[in-house]
RNA sequence: GCCGCUGUGGCGGAAUUGGCAGACGCACUUGACUCAAAAUCAAGCGGGAAACCAUGCCGGUUCGAGUCCGGCCAGCGGCACCA
């Protein structure tokens, strides 16, 4: 008797498929782009979780190869970054060393899925070759104005000793080691990407991603709508200009608050205060991020100075507190207590002066409590303002204020400069020289790429400097421009460089003059899907974004946008959803799943194991299932191989509706279902073939191209076994006839005011009238009082409503 | 605090988008085969004796609600003094 020996199988079709390649570029087919976010070859490999994504993208890009696409399913490694740098600083091995050997490691564990991927078109970020283009895009940026030095107090991880972006820091916390991260003054390289905050903004409409990506995103931009507002200060020439969104309300401001930081705040100290505020503004300064995050009680310190409002010139008091940011808007708040919670809370605290001036009905407004913060009422106590609606005056307050010429209408972003140098050696050299003659001089585009010299002690010295300080003379070179003594850029760029453009080279991954040829770029990009999880909703994505927006502008590719469509799969975690990882011991290998059911069997699994979208707990006993799943299917083909067996009605119906619904589910990616609509329509075949003595070969052949793009070994067996020619996967994708699959009879269940009383097995067609006969009569005896109400949805259901 | 997602048997989850709640599978029970076990096959499997009751809780709309509306509760995720 025929048992589904899986390893054979598996083997047999893996060297089929390596002599035989199924996805080839043939120059006509239309390309499809399915891409997985390239991960970090870490040395304690894959697991499960890992797999699932992978094998999402690999179904998705096989249904694509069955409809007669050219598949580009490439893959690579994001190899810098720290892991690889703290082993070296353990264990003294280079870090390409070490990475080398996880890369051998990981492609080894991937081949286990048996995924489309074509290895010819590898990239590694930490490939000399890779990095020159990485380096190539910093001059280009440089030589556009987007990367620009400069010297602040930047978020610094004192745990991995450098500095990081806005988007690296979680919770005030590191976002790869959870160290609460603290300010240091550092001098930095910082991209531009502030000045492509509009166009992130708007383009987020063309794409296909999930809304809360692009919710995520948009939020981080953040943009808002304003206006900026100039305070003269009492007694001196400055003024100090606030920035405010709620200009309707500038009769209400009752004081004023700089941060700490704000550049005239120490200056704005009077004898008897400069003690106190030069205190305040130190100890701010000491704050990290967290404690700054949770002090929720507020703190200030009046400066001794007054400002004008330049409205109706009243003199209001300035102080200091770090409530207010230094890096958003001007540094500088106007206060009206009486409609800002956050300026309420101060002004009750520090017994400032609260004037409402919105009330809801004109007259009153109560603010013992609370400040009233709806921009929706009547103005009050605002001069020739008063009596007019305050949702008006907002829009209008802005031109006002302009003609007026007291301030301007302005727009605000919460989205920062990127932070993006580091102070580690695994990265890419930043190719700039700091000439005392010329200044900063981009390495010439012909020298690169500048490649990362051997040191001695890779270990981070904490002071702000690189590891690549210490490298004398490579830190010594001479001036590109006027070829006197200069010094090298020692800081790195970080891990996201490599990652923000990498899949643009897959595609030309050995052309040593471009980054990628303009040809093969229209030809071969965008992407048309990406898969890979939430966790880079603000960082990876957003800065993709931006490189591509740049590579636009500049001519390198023809669109403006690297993915249409993203799908972020859900995580798989342990028991009790406890994530897996290696310090819990709960992280499940795949190693020896595949071994013991096979990779058919484990990718059925990793799909079956819930809805693709959703976080999954892994229970290792659910693969019994779909693994007897396979063993019936193989042995009803099998069965039926050697017996000729004509298609009765009943096959042709299991056969359309099999493909009907698959290819349904498959489009609205609803996956897991696609698994249990197999084992359903599998079930029903088992039973036809217990009467018939088995399957017609078209119907099964039909099955192993829908099943093929999930188990791709079983897939071309069974095929080939009913007489398919070539591969399952040139077969094309299979074609329903709704004829075939629409049912004759039909079940219709029978109400009685909303309760199911019977089911009638009856035709397909029947007419309302007959229908509701029947119905009348199956259900006579519950039909006791009148009957108001005789409803009849065709195919679904029969009410009769009774009172 | 604000925003979003999720809540259905012992468990993972289905439900054609308002139409038989629990598909498919795991676990479990019983039977067949076997000296026995495993594997396989067959039957059963939300609660209740039944009327009926059941999709986190309370209310509403509807002939009919897991699905729509209003109000809560819990878990997870994002943002978090952005003026």
């Amino acid at each position: 008797m025929a048992t589904y020996n899986y390893q054979a199988i598996e083997k047999k079709w893996q060297e089929y498929w390596k002599e035989h390649p199924i996805n080839v570029n043939d120059g006509k087919k239309e390309k499809y782009y399915c891409l997985d976010m390239f991960p970090y070859p870490s040395g304690s490999g894959l697991h499960v979780g890992h797999w699932r994504g992978y094998v999402i993208s690999d179904a998705w890009s096989r249904y694509q190869l069955i409809r007669g696409k050219y598949v580009i399913h490439p893959m690579g490694w994001d190899a810098f970054g720290l892991p690889a740098e703290n082993y070296a600083i353990k264990n003294h091995v280079h870090p390409a060393v070490s990475t080398a050997e996880n890369v051998k490691n990981f492609k080894k564990q991937l081949d286990q899925i048996n995924a489309l991927y074509d290895w010819d078109m590898e990239v590694n970020t930490t490939d000399p070759a890779f990095y020159k283009w990485t380096q190539w895009i910093f001059v280009k940026m440089f030589e556009a104005g987007l990367a620009y030095e400069k010297e602040f107090p930047i978020n610094w991880c004192p745990s991995c000793k450098t500095g990081l972006a806005n988007e690296e820091v979680v919770n005030g916390c590191c976002e790869r080691c959870g160290t609460p991260v603290t300010k240091k003054n550092l001098r930095q390289w910082m991209l531009r990407i502030t000045k492509y905050a509009e166009r992130l903004l708007n383009d987020l409409d063309k794409l296909d991603w999930p809304e809360k990506v692009k919710k995520m995103q948009t939020e981080w931009i953040g943009k808002s709508y304003g206006a900026e507002v100039e305070f003269p200060v009492e007694g001196r020439e400055e003024k100090i200009t606030v920035y405010t969104t709620r200009p309707d309300t500038l009769h209400g401001a009752t004081f004023m608050v700089l941060a700490p930081e704000h550049p005239l705040a120490k200056s704005l100290a009077v004898d008897s205060t400069r003690e106190a505020v030069e205190k305040y503004i130190f100890d701010a300064s000491m704050k990290s991020n967290v404690d700054r995050m949770q002090d929720k009680e507020k703190t200030g310190v009046f400066t001794g100075s007054y400002a004008v409002n330049p409205l109706n010139g009243k003199k209001i008091p300035i102080w200091l507190s770090d409530y207010v940011l230094v890096d958003y808007g001007t540094g500088a708040i106007m206060c009206v207590p009486a409609h800002d919670d956050r300026d309420y809370a101060f002004a009750k605290k520090f017994g400032l002066e609260i004037i409402p001036v919105i009330s809801p009905d004109g007259k009153d407004v109560d603010i013992s409590e609370n400040a009233y913060t709806e921009a929706k009422g009547i103005m009050i106590n605002s001069g020739d303002w008063n009596g007019r609606e305050s949702a008006e005056l907002k829009k209008e307050a802005p031109h006002i204020i302009e003609e007026m010429g007291i301030g301007r209408k302005t727009v605000n972003y919460k989205l920062r400069d990127w932070v993006f140098s580091r102070q580690r050696y695994w990265g890419e050299p930043i190719p700039i020289v700091h000439c005392p003659k010329c200044g900063n001089v981009a390495v010439p585009v012909e020298e690169l790429p500048l490649k990362l010299p051997e040191v001695e002690n890779y270990e981070p010295t904490g002071t702000g400097e690189s590891p690549l300080a210490a490298i004398e003379d490579w830190v010594n070179c001479k001036c590109p421009k006027c070829g006197g003594p200069a010094k090298r850029e020692t800081n790195t760029m970080p891990q996201w460089a490599g990652s923000s453009w990498y899949f643009l080279r897959y595609v030309d991954n050995h052309n040593d003059k471009e980054l990628v040829s303009r040809e093969k770029a229209d030809k071969y990009l965008p992407v048309d899907m990406y898969v890979g999880g939430v966790e880079h909703a603000v960082l990876h994505l957003l800065y993709s974004r931006f490189y591509t927006k740049f590579l636009y502008d500049i001519g390198v590719v023809g669109f403006d946008e690297p993915f249409k469509k993203l799908f972020n799969q859900g995580m798989i975690n342990g028991k009790n959803g406890i994530k897996m990882s290696k310090s819990k011991g709960n992280v499940v290998s795949p190693d020896d799943l595949v071994r013991d059911y096979g990779c058919d069997a484990l990718r059925l699994y990793e799909l079956f194991v819930g809805p693709p979208e959703l976080d999954a707990e892994w229970d290792d006993r659910g693969i019994d299932g779909v693994y007897r799943f396979l063993n019936r299917f193989y042995k009803l083909c099998m069965d039926s191989n050697d017996k000729d067996i004509a298609p009765t009605k009943e096959m042709l119906s299991v056969r359309h509706k099999l493909i009907r619904d698959i290819e349904q589910r498959f489009e609205t990616f609803s996956l897991n279902t696609v698994v249990s609509g197999f084992m359903e329509y599998n079930n029903a075949l088992l039973d036809i073939a217990k009467k018939e003595g088995g399957i017609d070969k078209e119907t099964l052949r039909t099955f192993a191209v829908l099943l093929s793009p999930f188990a791709p070994h079983i897939g071309e067996e069974v095929w080939h076994d009913m007489g398919g020619e070539g591969s399952v996967f040139h077969a094309g994708w299979p074609v329903y006839d709704e004829e075939h699959a629409k049912d004759d009879t039909i079940s219709v269940p029978v109400q009685v005011n909303g309760k199911t009383r019977t089911v009638l097995s009856v035709p397909a067609d029947i007419g309302k009238e007959e229908i509701l006969a029947m119905a009348k009569e199956a259900v006579a005896d519950r039909l006791t009082g009148t009957l108001v109400k005789e409803i009849y949805v065709p195919g679904r259901i029969v009410n009769l409503v009774v009172k």
